[in-house]
DNA sequence: ATGCCTTTGTGAACGCGTGCACAAAGATGA
DNA sequence: TCATCTTTGTGCACGCGTTCACAAAGGCAT
């Protein structure tokens, strides 16, 4: 998972009865759902669906439970009647206009992806700052100036806004959303954006995606060459020097009113 | 967050001693801790480096703790010393050649993307079966067809593969990449893949992001509405029609193996 | 009707992850 | 050397999430 929601530990966990840990998985069933019902395949065991969506048949029976009683004892949930609930559960059955800010690589890939509108999301406008832009059609879309998002974000009563600006301006762009009026961001800028309450923070972080498949990865490697426990499990500081004369201990108790240590918030 | 770990519940768990959530919050501390070093930042607090990274003190500190004893009491801890014993726990002391499938609007963005190659991960090639595009650099590096996945994966013995096809080819790249010798797989593309054990898979899937916004963003307006805690916490039923007319209960206990209800998306 | 067979829905146990709170460690200054 | 003050490292408790296992429900055939 790319994502990881940001913060409200107690508050949107126990989001209305339903568990956050089951709330993310409702999209991968309703895909599995969706495909099933292009194929006119009337009803699912849970056994079945759970293999299709990749998980266990018990934890996808109570994940259903959460939404009530959809199926049948003895044959299953019917396709067509859990895509509704699911989707009405998710907040699918409506439109969400969605703004995109930052069309460079990422944001233009981004708009041109289509599985954005196939499910209530609706791009909204694309917003750069770079005025050379302006007007410039992507996927179909003229790219605005970042001047007139209050007024965009305003005007067409968006909530979902998506990040996808370099790293730096990030956070100014963030403020400028949900100060516009936006509630949902998905930021896709390698940076820990700071929200006020009520609004969610969900983030896709390539480079961290990758960090942890590699750590994964050195595990293994090093699990075929060191098939035995050797050393039991404490490599910690034999491979490196400890602090000790690096960087660590600058040689000087006195005053040094200058580089104020750190200092972050 | 996006991804989200495919399976291995008990495996990937307990790797070495260090829990998956720590794993995955590893590369936000050193992302903090880089900045740290770049102003020459010589210690930092757990509070300020919690703090940086968005996660609250004690959990840090834990965290920390699973990779031994680095910190100074009553000081805090050293940050290029940390950023050196993170980046060797997370396998970035060493390269990680990657190759990325599938050069579309989203496979050619992450090939421009800078972030790539800054933490020893490096594009070994780019592929993509379309004959059309083989030859063509893209990021300054020439697009290779998919013939030669193996014989690539091979050479440069690959053991990340990025898989950024459409959905109906992911499974089969997947199984390709796979047999070739990946061992690791970040897949963009819409799909659960099912792969050998032994094999990380981690999944970025936008739609699923917006859709879990979404739930929450539902959740707001539906509070707005209801400020008071009308009933309790069970307003399952009461909100929506509950099975009863709209599509819900089909009136008819019999057969009707016809058209279910409603069938959104 | 009745009994069999399939599959749901969920109680209960267990393990992981989180956060509090504090003792211990170590730096700092007298 | 000793007292004080800061910050780490972690024991502990709690809650969420996962999984097992099974009683109950319902379809279906006889
Ligand atoms: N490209 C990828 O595959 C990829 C992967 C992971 C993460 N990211 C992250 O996504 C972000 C975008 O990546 P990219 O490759 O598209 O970069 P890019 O440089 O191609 O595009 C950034 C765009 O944002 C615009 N911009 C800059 N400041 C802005 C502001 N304040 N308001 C509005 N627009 C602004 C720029 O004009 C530019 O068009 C970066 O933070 C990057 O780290 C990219
Ligand atoms: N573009 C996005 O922002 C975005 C966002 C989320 C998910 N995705 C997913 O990422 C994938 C790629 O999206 P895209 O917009 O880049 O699509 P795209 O159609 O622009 O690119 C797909 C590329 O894959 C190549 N390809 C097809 N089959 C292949 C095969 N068997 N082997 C190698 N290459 C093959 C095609 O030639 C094409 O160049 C899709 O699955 C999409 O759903 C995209």
């Amino acid at each position: 998972m790319a994502t990881d929601r940001t913060h409200r530990p107690a508050t949107s966990t126990r989001s209305r009865g339903i568990p956050e840990a089951t709330v993310a998985r409702l999209p991968v069933y309703l895909r599995a759902l969706t495909a099933l019902s292009e194929r006119s395949v009337p009803t699912v065991s849970s056994e079945e669906l759970a293999s299709a969506a990749g998980v266990n048949s018990a934890k996808l029976r109570k994940d259903f439970s959460y939404l009530g009683s959809y199926g049948t004892r003895g044959v299953g949930y019917d396709v067509e009647y859990l895509v509704y609930q699911i989707s009405r559960e998710l907040g699918l059955t409506q439109d969400w206009p969605v703004v995109i800010v930052g069309i460079g690589n990422l944001g233009a890939a981004l708009a041109n992806y289509g599985g954005f509108a196939s499910r209530g999301f609706r791009v909204a406008a694309l917003i750069d700052a770079d005025p050379a832009m302006a007007g410039r059609p992507v996927a179909g879309i003229p790219v605005q100036h970042t001047d007139a998002l209050e007024k965009i974000i305003s005007d067409n009563g968006v909530s979902i806004g998506v990040i996808a600006t370099p790293a730096g301006s990030a956070q100014q762009v963030c403020d400028r959303l949900v100060q516009a009026g936006v509630t949902s961001i998905l930021n896709f800028a390698p940076t820990v954006l700071s929200v006020p309450e009520g609004v969610d923070v969900r983030k896709v972080d390539l480079s961290i995606e990758l960090q942890i498949l590699a750590f994964h990865e050195q595990r293994k490697a090093g699990e075929d060459i060191l098939p035995e426990g050797v050393i039991p499990d404490d490599e910690t500081e034999p491979p490196v020097a400890p602090p000790a004369d690096t960087v660590t201990k600058r040689p000087d108790p006195g005053s040094d009113g200058d580089r104020p240590a750190v200092m972050p918030a």
